[in-house]
DNA sequence: GACCGTACCGTACATCGTACGGCTCGGTTA
DNA sequence: TAACCGAGCCGTACGATGTACGGTACGGTC
């Protein structure tokens, strides 16, 4: 980097880009549209680290600077990229609250489709993202995602906590789960593999006198998993007891 | 980087560098622990990314490549700069058990240390860490937070997964903390003043017909934290409904 | 046919992790 | 004492990165 990490001094400029309309090509087809587009192929393929601007221009066979035309900078083309992602999640505002199974089927339905998204986009996760990202597609999900919470006896506050609750659980097993497909890239090493390999060293290094359940329970996970943690299992043990800690909030103000 | 993201080829090295008894200085006095306590004030700091080779080199008044003699690279140094600020948890291993309020106050007790623990070394969240760490105090950490789950109706696997579920939540909010945070310092505007100047743009792209869920709910949420969202409330409501759920379990478990 | 704004892009700079090869010591042996 | 050797230390170099800056070349309007 040159300098500092300026983050964008002005947030108009990004919200113009954002909600702006499409612009038209110039004389070698350049577009926002088509940078941004190129940018997730990108980060699918290879990964986030793998989106540099000038892979991006290779991409679309034109020169870096090329791409400053159309976009200020990389933090606002990472903000185009979350935005254009989320918009493959909802085509049907209301597909939530269709679902069956009331609040709790709709709930199970959101945190699917986010982890479906998490799975099909890693790159994602490894975003920093300093403030929410405020695009078009990101509104249409949160209204989208706070429909089937409206009128069941929560206050607006509850709506926009228990949501944010819901995706942050998500958000976090699949980070986990992100970070260990690749590792698992990186390594050429199976989960499985490494969890044999290390199993044994782990044993003569950590006795089982000075962390008895730490031994004990370590070992019942690892052979349930083969592996340090599965997050599957993580993510719908973990919504179980969310949402049953919702349905206790919900049926206290249904009786109060 | 010069080719790939090796990640640790030899998991070995890394165990025996983490278990590893602690070295003699050599002529000028350089230790693994030195080097990882200089990265440590770096981060802490200045953020993960002033963590270089060369910053960590300079702050030790020591040439760039010395520090390979000790740390076989920087992947092996950020697993060290982890497992040392876990050391700060647990000096007490039986502190958790130790709290009132049975197993839901151990459970507090140890969000709030990991909250703690995040807000004083943000750049934990930000390393990408493929498999866990498995360190000295890593274990350690483990044992003791897992002690109070023992013993009251869970099954071992059950033990692990609250645990995970409850360290997963704590991180997701810290991550949330942690961003907000260092965008503040970035930008150089304080999240209610970015609130302030960003509302009436968006109320200017969106319209409540088509988003009328999100534009009321954002609105009071937004009204409520001054800000996108308040990372503490998210961390004590969440953290209030997934020990309800817990509870509802561990009930589940006394009465077949 | 002249002009001009905009799209495009080549070069340069500071920064990164680390491979490689050489230097310089402290301690052991002949 | 002299020779030697391994380990600690480090200077240089390479291929990356984001982007500031200044230049080129083109499409559309008079």
């Amino acid at each position: 980097m040159g300098g500092k990490k300026a983050a964008d001094a002005d947030p108009a400029r990004s919200l113009a880009l954002l909600w702006g309309s499409h612009s038209k090509p110039g004389r070698s087809g350049l577009t926002v549209r088509s940078i941004v587009l190129a940018a997730i192929e990108l980060a699918d393929a290879n990964g986030l680290e793998a989106v540099s601007m000038r892979q991006v221009a290779d991409r679309l066979e034109v020169g870096t600077m090329s791409l400053y035309t159309h976009v200020p900078g990389k933090t606002e083309l990472t903000d185009l990229m979350i935005d254009t992602a989320f918009g493959e999640l909802y085509a049907d505002v209301d597909a939530p609250s269709g679902q069956p199974g009331g609040w709790r089927g709709a709930l199970e339905f959101i945190a699917a489709r986010n982890w479906d998204l998490y799975r099909r986009h890693p790159w994602m996760l490894h975003i920093v993202g300093g403030r929410p990202v405020l695009g078009p597609n990101a509104t249409l999900k949160y209204e989208a995602e706070l429909r089937p919470l409206d009128g069941i006896g929560l206050s607006d506050v509850e709506m926009d906590s228990v949501l944010a609750l819901i995706l942050t659980h998500v958000e976090g097993t699949a980070r986990l789960q992100a970070n260990m497909a690749q590792t698992q890239q990186d390594t050429g090493m199976t989960d499985a593999e490494w969890w044999v390999s290390n199993a044994p060293l782990l044993d003569k290094v950590v006795d089982a006198s000075r962390f008895p359940v730490a031994s004990r329970v370590g070992q019942s996970a690892g052979e349930e998993y083969q592996a340090a943690s599965s997050p599957t299992h993580a993510l719908t043990f973990g919504l179980a007891r969310i949402l049953d800690g919702v349905a206790d909030l919900i049926a206290g103000r249904e009786r109060p």
